[in-house]
DNA sequence: AGGGTGACTGCTA
DNA sequence: GTAGCAGCCACCC
């Protein structure tokens, strides 16, 4: 546990993912160029971390195969349905497979 | 200082 | 269309 604080990588990410427009999701990539990483694993390892729990939009991210993975689909599990429905509640729409039904949900990057 | 892990991605079989 | 392998970066022990 520890609640040790995040790095300037792991801010960097999460202030990217609060730019990130409600009803919109992002990939691991695309957070990832946002602050200037090319590799999706350690965005992923940041939100893994992730010390702002439901404070960041963290349901906002989701892999480039555009279905809901990880986090959201194994680790909660039981509130994967909740999550996915949190989601339609921001305007985002995904399938009963967890594949992202509206593709324009998809921000193709990060905004300032 | 070194090794292992992971909420990922892309290519190939 | 599904399955497996390798590459990648940052964090933890």
């Amino acid at each position: 546990m520890t609640d040790r604080e995040p790095t300037v990588f792991e801010s960097g990410v999460y202030e990217a993912l609060c730019r990130v427009p409600a009803g919109k999701v992002v990939t691991y990539k695309t957070l990832g160029q946002a602050v200037g990483c090319r590799s999706a694993q350690a965005i992923g390892n940041a939100m893994r971390r992730n010390p702002f729990a439901p404070e960041v939009p963290c349901h906002r991210v989701i892999p480039a195969t555009l279905k809901i993975g990880g986090f959201l689909g194994e680790v909660i599990g039981s509130s994967i349905d909740k999550k996915r429905d949190l989601l339609e509640a921001e305007g985002v729409a995904f399938d009963t497979q967890g594949n992202l039904m509206d593709k324009a949900c998809l921000l193709d990057e990060v905004p300032e």
